[in-house]
DNA sequence: TTGAATACCATGCTATCCCATGAAATCCCA
DNA sequence: TGGGATTTCATGGGATAGCATGGTATTCAA
């Protein structure tokens, strides 16, 4: 298993405690760092979050590359202000599993999904994110709608849902 | 075998168990995870529905991509609300087969097909889809005629079967 | 010493596994 | 070629283990 399948929806308790599904856990076995890195989403109202290892590589990866160009100040220095890798590097956090597979969402980032008892684990491949149960339910629906509207549907001999 | 064929219907029993048709099993015979990918049809009210290795190779091509593109804002920001793929992996579902190559249907899955006790197994080439029988019976009928009418009818015995 | 964060333990539900049965297609042998 | 035997499949039900969830104890830091 390597990536990251379907929406599930769990329990957040009064401890701010929510058990990780199990599927995306099982994704994350063989990690070295038992839990999940996240952080605010910069384009919806939600967490996104991954294994350290996904971090690990494109971290790597874009150092490869700034070296490769003989942009060794900016391998030294950092890329200014606005770069968004940095950025999310300062925002990210750890949340380790506890014996039960579960994490404790930190009060600041519920609040930037709005989620408050309820949490929706939303696969999205190699990443996942963690939504407000009914408002993602509304932006998962608007976007198939869209997607619907683009394929255009090809012949339907009438028999509708 | 490396594609689906031929349409089955089978019985779905009172915990939501449905036998995949035995070609459909051996056509799967060789992947590393024995079961399906499931997601709502964006066209049709019925199931789509293939292998996993389809997916992981899709996923998997698609974020190398993206690192070999150097593109690591959309590694992390995601690809934006439009994007099929996204949208598909939140609604997909691993399905795997039990002892008996039966699968579990989710309910909100059954429901956008309108399956209730027997299920209609579509082979499509490299994909496969879930219909209701009776829809399905409609549909196909729709799309045959339409397509006797383009082609222009030699001998129309009507028979069909 | 007190608060909060973390580790540990207990429980009920549900999904998964395992076995049994019947029907049908296939194979084998006469 | 036909009839009987065997295996494959689809289907049903009961047992079991995994998982989500809630609570209590313990540890660390202020």
């Amino acid at each position: 298993m390597t990536s990251f399948l379907s929406t599930f929806v769990n329990k957040v308790d009064r401890k701010g405690r929510v058990s990780v599904p199990a599927p995306f856990r099982s994704t994350l076995a063989d990690q070295s760092f038992q839990g999940i890195i996240a952080y605010p989403s910069l384009t919806d109202p939600a967490i996104d979050a991954f294994g350290r290892d996904v971090l690990e590589r494109m971290g790597r990866r874009r150092f490869d590359q700034t070296l490769e160009d003989g942009d060794f100040e900016r391998a030294l220095l950092g890329a200014g202000g606005d770069d968004a890798v940095e950025t999310i590097m300062a925002m990210a956090r750890e949340l380790p599993f506890d014996g039960d597979g579960r994490i404790v969402l930190p009060a600041p980032l519920a609040e930037t999904a709005g989620i408050t008892d309820r949490a929706a684990f939303v696969g999205r491949g190699t990443r996942f994110q963690i939504w407000a149960p009914d408002a993602f339910e509304r932006h998962q629906q608007a976007a198939v709608d869209r997607l619907r509207a683009r394929l255009g549907r090809r012949g339907d001999g009438g028999t509708g849902a």
